[in-house]
RNA sequence: GGGCGGUUAGCUCAGCUGGGAGAGCAUCGGCCUUACAAGCCGAGGGUCACAGGUUCGAUCCCUGUACCGCCCACCA
């Protein structure tokens, strides 16, 4: 298929084509796959499932980039890859997308009642559900895609049932009334952590409670008044002297005619206020606990929407926060205000609507998680799983060891039921999974399911086994898991993936997976969060379309330092548009060349008889190489990509493709043949070291390289060869660097056009250097457009140059015209102080016989080789410097 | 109230276990040198937040201070 010759190569990389054409092949040839080669081992990842509601942003174009990055590379050194894609059904969200649309058409969830709306649901998620999915292989994203997973989906749910009825059996999952967070605006409960707090400035009341004998009264302060109604008690600390008499009073509650007792309570915080703390048991959850220690009565005040109900008397009716209003202007009235303060607290938030959360009792399903969270801990401790970055350890163990029951039902309708059933008669509770015919007590048929649904995050805790095919005993289970590294952000970390290991260390004994890589969040360049509101959005899409696909996952992966938010601007990201680029430049003049080139040849490169150039690149290919393997097994992502920028534009464009060409053009036949076999070598590896992080444009230039297979996909990952280290070429090729440096310095400084020629001289006193420089003089002159280059180990600087010092090495280049005397001299001069900065500070350690008693021999030795080519750079710069003066 | 992280060039950030401060972008000067002007060559720019301590030696380790950010938490 491909008959294009390299002249094809257009001299721009145009991504938008290629990106579609090579996705498309991988797809067809199904090299996404995984495949269960017991020779090979095996490497896997699940990947978070994005909400089916979501459309992709920046943070999963980062979390997903990374992950591709380790799967094409575990891919290509041979391991047996499965990267599992899904989706999450993720319930309220789902659901109130689903319900925005019904409201268009002026309906609402019940007009259809739960059948139709289920149905419904699915139908929407067959529609748009896929959004999500089409933008990840838009991105690249080599998932298994024959293995796409939902949770919802057969499988899974039957994997929910399974864990749901183990746990109920073994007494891990309770129903009880308990105090919840509750949305009164989804009209459900919510888990702590899918409450979000919030500062907010608010007023803290202060309302006098009288004596229920009237001998006096006692203030009590509360940010909520309204909930005074459902007071059921005044609690103080036992020890509080002030109060010892109240035991046997109680408390008259202002506008209402009850009277309430006093409890004592070491909860209670003498310091604050007055001490003595109104108690709302159905309402508050500290209260609820006061009002169980002291059996209190529970009084709920409010329904299932923040209305106030038949409790709260003459303000039934009123919504919570109308009601507040009304109950600070009545208590005003009846002289029970004391005073108003502004006050600072936290207020929860419902983390999708964003609703103030009313903690409530109502009846909910719980797990107890400490047996489960303790396995979790003991993983994490033992090291059989590894967090990265490590700093994450201690949050985790605290989070872990302050753990409370988890409440796993959902008064919604969209997930999975709980499988649960009670008979209308003898109020049997029987917890199956698959669903009953008849009660087991009374055999009576008419039986109810349970109308809650579980916790989105309950399925995804399943996700690692769930997706492999538990609770069957499936090959894939058996072959990928415990999966390899999970990546994700951080801000998960407890909602899913302390539940990831609670469940599979629970239901496997093992652990869902061996490492945890916790990326940062991605912020704006100011560090804002993004959000649709502020309009700080970056958006990948955008991005990808403007910039193409590699130039994002380029950015991405570099971005990705460990413990540190990311803060993205688009120059960044254009900046690593430039590079690809550059790659694709590369490629192109690199493919003018070698299209001659054997492959077969070029498989046994022997480096010792080559070239400076050829031994100087394959070295510092060896190293970038290592540093490749070395950076991505510790998830030093952005060290990966920076190793490989380095390399690629300064050492392999800026450097080797120059110096080399002189043989490509030349008429020396063994030397081009050389320098093809090298440029060909380092060409692929190129290609292949690039290709986990810019798949796309390696694909491309791949497919017009001598002898590619297929794809580049599938083929082996470079690695370091030791015979290609070698440090004599990297240091003659230091060496001759430096001299070039010095030639264009003196080029530039003094105006020299560049396709002016000019000759130069070089005085190097040291025998090995001056060796070397003689002869890679052609490389020099080259590289310099220099006619000549005189080498000496001594000698006089004749009149009327300008130089440059490198090292111990004197450059002169003879000036036809006049040189700017004053200007070289301040020139001169300053380099001359900085040195003799740097010499003071060295000839200070030199001198302090701590240093020398203590520090290292080769420290010493390294001090004692700076302090000498210090000095000789000083005693020429002031050679110099008389020479000038003299000529002036 | 606890816990964590940050403070390095004008901007955005690297700097792994202590041994002469780096990158990208931006800036200045020179180049359309037949891979690339999305480029090439050269240059300037930093008391590594502050104060102590450990050490022969600290951007790096320890203590404290100041700002900035995040997370957790039941002071109504």
């Amino acid at each position: 298929m491909e008959t294009s010759s390299p002249e094809t190569l257009a001299k721009a990389y145009e991504f938008s084509e290629v990106e579609k054409k090579w996705y498309a092949v991988w797809q067809a040839d199904k090299t996404f796959s995984a495949k269960m080669d017991p020779e090979r081992d095996s490497f896997s990842i699940v990947i978070p499932p994005p909400n089916v509601t979501g459309v992709l942003h920046v943070g999963h174009a980062l979390n997903n980039t990374l992950q591709d990055v380790l799967i094409r590379y575990k891919r290509m050194m041979g391991c047996n890859t499965l990267w599992v894609p899904g989706t999450d059904h993720a319930g309220i969200a789902t659901q109130n997308v689903v319900e925005r649309q019904l409201a268009t058409e002026n309906k609402s969830r019940h007009d259809l009642g739960r059948d139709n709306f289920i149905e419904r649901v699915w139908q929407w998620r067959e529609e748009k559900g896929g959004t999500i999915i089409n933008q990840l292989k838009h991105l690249g994203c080599s998932c298994d895609w024959e293995r796409e997973r939902f949770t919802m989906d057969e499988g899974l749910s039957k994997a929910v049932r399974t864990v749901f009825v183990r746990l109920f059996k073994e007494g891990l999952i309770y129903k009880g009334d308990y105090i919840v967070n509750w949305c009164p605006r989804c009209h459900t409960a919510l888990s702590d952590d899918e409450v979000e707090h919030e500062d907010k400035k608010g007023k803290l009341y202060h309302i006098r409670y009288p004596f229920a004998d009237g001998s006096g009264h006692v203030v009590v302060a509360t940010t909520r008044p309204e909930t005074m109604l459902g007071d059921t008690g005044v609690a103080v600390h036992p020890d509080d002297e002030r109060y010892a008499h109240l035991k046997e009073i109680g408390i008259s509650l202002p506008l209402t005619d009850r009277t309430i007792p006093v409890v004592f309570d070491h909860h209670v915080k003498r310091e604050f206020g007055t001490g003595a703390l109104k108690v709302t048991p159905a309402h508050d959850r500290d209260d609820y606990e006061i009002g169980l220690r002291h059996k209190l009565e529970i009084m709920k005040i409010m329904d299932n929407s923040g209305v106030m109900n038949e409790a709260a008397g003459p303000y039934a009716g009123l919504d919570r926060f109308a009601c507040r209003t009304k109950i600070v202007a009545d208590l005003e009235a009846q002289g029970f205000l004391d005073k108003i303060e502004d006050y600072d607290h936290a207020v929860g938030n419902c983390y999708r609507c964003h609703t103030v959360v009313e903690p409530t009792t109502s009846l909910q399903w719980f797990v107890s998680v400490r047996p489960l969270a303790d396995k979790a801990v003991a993983a994490v401790r033992d090291g059989r799983i590894n967090i990265h970055p490590k700093t994450w350890d201690n949050t985790f163990y605290a989070w872990m060891d302050n753990i409370r029951d988890w409440c796993i039902s959902r008064q919604i309708w969209w997930g999975h039921q709980i499988p649960a059933w009670t008979c209308d008669d003898c109020n049997h509770l029987m917890v199956e999974e698959v669903a009953p015919t008849s009660c087991q007590k009374c055999q009576s048929k008419n039986l109810s399911q349970e109308s809650d649904v579980l916790d989105t995050w309950f399925s995804s805790a399943l996700w690692p086994f769930s997706t492999l095919g538990w609770p069957e005993q499936t090959e894939e289970l058996k072959f990928f898991y415990p999966t390899s590294v999970l990546i994700t952000s951080f801000d998960i970390l407890f909602f899913w993936v302390a539940r990831m290991m609670m469940m599979g260390l629970h239901f496997l004994d093992e652990v869902p997976f061996k490492d945890v890589y916790l990326h940062a969040l991605v912020r704006d360049k100011d560090g804002k969060k993004m959000s649709k509101s502020t309009g700080n959005v970056i958006d990948p899409l955008v991005v990808m379309a403007e910039y193409g696909t590699d130039a994002l996952r380029y950015t991405m992966t570099a971005f990705a330092a460990q413990g540190r938010d990311i803060r993205l601007s688009e120059e960044r990201i254009e900046g690593y548009r430039h590079f690809i680029n550059k790659i694709w430049n590369a490629a192109r003049f690199s493919l003018m060349h070698i299209d001659a080139c054997d492959p077969a040849v070029t498989k046994d490169v022997q480096p010792a008889t080559m070239a400076l150039a050829h031994r100087w690149i394959l070295s510092r290919l060896n190293k970038t190489i290592t540093e490749v393997h070395a950076s991505l097994a510790g998830f030093r992502f952005n060290d990966t990509a920076s190793a490989l920028y380095q390399f690629i534009w300064h050492e392999f464009c800026d450097w080797y493709l120059e110096w080399i060409k002189s043989d490509l053009y030349g008429e020396d036949a063994g030397k081009k043949a050389e320098a093809q076999t090298v440029l060909f070598t380092v060409l692929e590896a190129i290609v292949k070291l690039l290709h986990p992080i810019a798949p796309f444009v390696t694909e491309e230039i791949w497919h017009f390289l001598p002898g590619h297979r297929p794809t580049l996909m599938t083929e082996s990952f470079p690695l370091a060869n030791p015979a290609w280290d070698d440090q004599e070429a990297e240091e003659s090729a230091e060496l001759i660097k430096g001299v070039i440096g010095g030639i264009r310095n003196i080029r530039s400084e003094m105006q020299i056009h560049p396709s002016a020629e000019i000759e130069a001289f070089a005085i190097c006193p040291d025998p090995l250097k001056q060796q070397r420089l003689q002869t890679h003089a052609p490389s020099i002159m080259g590289l310099t457009r220099t006619a000549s280059l005189d080498v000496q180990a001594s000698g006089t600087v004749p009149q009327g140059t300008a130089n440059y010092i490198f090292e111990d090495i004197e450059i002169f280049v003879p000036l036809k015209g006049l040189i700017d005397v004053e200007k070289e001299i301040a020139k001169l001069n300053k380099n001359k102080e900085k040195l003799e900065k740097q010499a003071a500070q060295t000839k200070g350690k030199l001198s302090n016989e701590k240093f020398l008693s203590n520090a290292p021999d080769d420290i010493i030795a390294k001090e004692n080789g700076k302090l000498d080519e210090f000095t000789l750079q000083l005693t020429k710069i002031d050679e110099t410097i008389v020479r000038l003066q003299e000529l002036a």
